[in-house]
DNA sequence: TTAGGGTTAG
């Protein structure tokens, strides 16, 4: 029976694995195996005769079935069948299987060793085929050809290994052959050298498509597009055509030279020659597209795609992460999922990121789930941080901090992400604490976004000794002048109060994008220099960079805080009308502030009327605001009623709507806004000031009674009241909240704990030294006042930075000049 | 018969 499978086997069926396999079988399950093989397999004469046999495995267990029939017969030995039987191994993914059979051959040819060190190069185990090379070089008999060293020159793990090879193939006379030739090229710029990379190129008698794709390719991954991009011009002008290898290789450079009309050339030319069919084209379309924003684009070549990988669906499933469209993203991971293929660790990162743009704590909680169950958590450290980036980026800090304090492997990034999350979650001290855990260990050394992320912790805590300190750190690293930390430079100088010092590096750092521009227009519009805000705008204009929706909002915050209400107008119908950026939410709330704030109420509200979105607790909360300001209980009750709505965990405006009606003395009002926020859990956030002092950030809470110098500290006070009594001062009982008597009121304005914080200032700095104080909430009008009596006393000038904006106090005045 | 050049990331 085995004998007639065989003979039909050889008649015409051969090719096919599946008549193959089932012969395989019946042929290893049947007792007779000798009697085929001296029937059958044995009897062939010539070695190559069995090349058709080889070609048909396509299964492990089939080639393990011939393999079996080969070492009965004694052929499994011989060179030609061994190798060729340890390359199918290797090509089937058995490693282990392919290194027993080599290893079997006796006396071993170019041929065998050749496959050995590709074998091995194709399993990832590069160390091996090295030693595999240098076994071969050092074993006399044998001759190395223009095979051994391209995978060789793949295996390099350093330039050292790899001009040891160049030598080699130097000595050879094997330098031009163009497969060894372009492994030479790609090796070279692997390791940052392009230029000996191009040497080799310029040199080469003859190019193929290969040579110059390695050239092209290299140049990319060197960060050199330009030369990319004219070498490609170079090759067209030769009269050679792009293939998809080169295709692929220049789309990501058309996003990075942020040059979408070259981009969509490519794909021109790839519809005419008919090139999208090719999986890794496509997928570069895919990307590039998703770069540039061009969604539909990127879906449509996906949905003509007849073949996908798993990274066509992870570069779709990403170009909607990357451009906020969380619920495509995860309608196409589960689709993905439908279709049987397996996520991998890149397709986690995207369903990370998307899941905390849904803002779901549910979603999130499975995406850990799923990521904990194939144990990704243990294994790689990108995941990991991408599911502490999830959750900081939903709120859920304590979540980050738990996966983090967990994690086996720390890199720089994890660092970063969770320095990041805390600052963006508004916990300036935590970002800081994990920051300065980050410094002791040895080996982890901050970079670019350790900076970004801890520098504006400090601006936001005015901490500018330790930011002045961290500025040492940059500027070591030459990374002062890098545009994203030098701008977090520029934001920590401009909130520490030291506008000059923001100018003078906003003017030192690169400026042709926006990112410098808007923080340095934002700077002086918090310090209420709404004039020079505009006058940036102007200048920034005047140098060609255009404006984007973040330096509107800078814009029209300065006119705000300026009372530039004429001007904002005129800025907020510019934005849509000559730069064609549509306003959202903030925009709006901007506006809502500039009218409130130049106690316009009625119009800001009919503003509110008349937008064309639905206004959030933002919008609202300028109003409330404003009616606080400028005393309008009416329109107050309705700005709350609507936050009430909107956003009712949020404690402050309760506390806002109290201060109202305790200001006109609706001490029935107040109860009942009192009671509504207890019904519903909510507690006062505590009012708290801090001061940094030899390198310690202080903090007072209102009425602290617990600091060590809490003597001195009232005692100070009350010597400064008297004296400030004589200069006219009469404290403003409108900001006692509290219905009780003229001195017990007197005693509350006193304890705030900005002037806490102040009082100890005074007691512990030099004489004249200025005073740097954070406040949690808005500082109040009486400690306004207050403050700027204490800067004429004590010669000194006062920083105060609260929740709202800044307020610089010398010689008696505020430089918001007291209008906030 | 063994070989080179390509697409996705926190």
């Amino acid at each position: 029976m085995s004998q007639r499978l065989l003979l039909s086997f050889k008649g015409g069926r051969s090719t096919k694995s599946l008549p193959f396999s089932s012969f395989c079988c019946k042929l290893y399950s049947s007792r007779s195996c000798n009697e085929v093989l001296s029937n059958g397999v044995a009897s062939r004469k010539k070695e190559k005769d069995f090349e058709h046999l080889f070609k048909s495995c396509t299964k492990i267990y089939i080639l393990k079935c011939l393999h079996a029939l080969l070492v009965v017969s004694g052929k499994a030995q011989s060179i030609f069948i061994g190798t060729r039987l340890g390359n199918l191994y290797a090509h089937l993914g058995d490693v282990s299987l392919s290194q027993k059979t080599f290893c079997m051959i006796e006396n071993k040819d170019a041929y065998t060793w050749n496959s050995m060190i590709s074998s091995y190069v194709r399993n990832g185990n590069f160390r091996e085929s090295l030693n595999c090379l240098n076994e071969m070089l050092s074993t006399a008999d044998v001759k190395p050809d223009f095979y051994t060293f391209p995978p060789a020159l793949k295996a390099c793990g350093n330039i050292l290994d790899g001009a040891r090879i160049h030598c080699w193939v130097s000595k050879l006379g094997l330098e031009w052959d163009v497969f060894v030739a372009a492994s030479l090229v790609h090796m070279y710029c692997r390791f940052q050298s392009s230029n000996v990379a191009f040497k080799i190129f310029k040199n080469m008698p003859f190019r193929d498509m290969g040579c110059w794709n390695a050239m092209i390719s290299g140049f990319c991954q060197n960060g050199n597009a330009i030369e990319a991009l004219s070498l490609l011009n170079e090759m067209r002008l030769e009269g050679i055509k792009m293939d998809s290898v080169t295709i692929a290789t220049v789309l990501p450079i058309c996003a990075q030279l942020d040059d979408i009309v070259h981009g969509m050339l490519i794909h021109l030319y790839v519809i005419k020659h008919g090139l999208e069919l090719n999986v890794f084209v496509s997928n570069a379309l895919i990307n590039m597209y998703a770069r540039f924003g061009e969604l539909r684009h990127a879906q449509k070549v996906f949905d003509d795609m007849i073949v996908r990988d798993l990274i066509s669906w992870n570069s779709l499933i990403a170009a909607y992460e990357q451009n906020n469209v969380p619920e495509k993203a995860l309608k196409y991971f589960h689709e993905m999922r439908v279709n049987e293929i397996q996520p991998d660790l890149l397709t986690i990162v995207s369903l990370a990121s998307s899941t905390a743009q849904t803002k779901s704590f549910h979603c999130c909680r499975s995406v850990h789930g799923f990521i904990l169950r194939r144990c990704w958590i243990q294994e790689d450290v990108i995941v990991c941080n991408a599911v502490v980036d999830m959750y900081a980026k939903l709120g859920f800090i304590h979540c980050s901090r738990k996966v983090f304090d967990e994690m086996p492997i720390k890199d720089v990034i994890s660092w970063n992400s969770m320095i990041s999350g805390y600052a963006q979650n508004g916990l300036a001290s935590e970002a800081i604490e994990i920051y300065n855990m980050m410094k002791k260990c040895d080996d982890v050394a901050p970079n670019q976004g350790t900076w970004v992320s801890i520098l504006p912790a400090y601006a936001h805590l005015g901490a500018l000794r330790e930011g002045m300190r961290t500025h040492g750190h940059v500027f070591r690293v030459a990374l002062n002048l890098d545009i994203f930390v030098g701008t977090s430079l520029i934001d920590l100088y401009g909130k520490c109060g030291r506008l000059d010092d923001a100018m003078s590096l906003f003017y030192e750092v690169p400026r042709m994008s926006t990112v410098p521009w808007n923080a340095i227009i934002s700077c002086h519009g918090i310090h209420g220099n709404g004039r020079v805000s505009l006058k940036l705008f102007n200048d920034m204009l005047g140098e060609g960079v255009k404006p984007d929706h973040v330096t509107f909002l800078s814009l029209l915050s300065a006119c705000s805080h300026s009372g530039l209400v004429d001007e904002g107008k005129r800025y907020f119908h510019m934005m849509e009308q000559e730069f064609g950026i549509k306003p959202v939410l903030k925009h709006y709330g901007c506006i809502v502030d500039m009218f409130a704030r130049a106690g316009r109420l009625e119009t800001a509200y009919r503003f509110i009327k008349s937008m064309p979105l639905q206004p959030d607790a933002s919008v609202w909360g300028a109003l409330l605001g404003a009616c606080r300001i400028h005393g309008n209980v009416e329109l107050g009750k309705l700005a709350s009623d609507n936050l009430f709505e909107v956003d009712p965990e949020n404690v402050g405006y309760y506390v806002v709507l109290s201060n109202i009606y305790a200001n006109y003395g609706k001490w029935e009002g107040v109860k009942e806004v009192r009671s509504l926020a207890r019904d519903r859990g909510l507690k006062k956030t505590p009012g708290w000031s801090s001061i940094e002092l030899n390198n310690k950030i202080e903090v007072f809470y209102t009425a602290n009674q617990s600091h060590p110098q809490c003597y001195e500290i009232y005692e100070e006070l009350s010597i400064l009241t008297a004296k400030m009594k004589s200069l006219g001062y009469t404290p403003d009982y409108t900001f006692v909240l509290q219905d009780v008597e003229d001195d017990e009121k007197e005693q509350i304005l006193t304890s705030h704990s900005e002037r806490l914080a102040i009082a100890y200032g005074i007691l512990n700095t030099p004489h004249r030294s200025p005073l740097r104080i954070y406040k949690n909430l808005r500082v109040c009008g009486d400690c306004h006042n207050v403050t700027k009596l204490i800067s004429k006393i004590t010669e000194r000038e006062i920083i105060v930075r609260d929740s709202n904006r800044f307020h610089h106090f010398k010689d008696g005045v505020c430089s918001c000049g007291d209008y906030w």
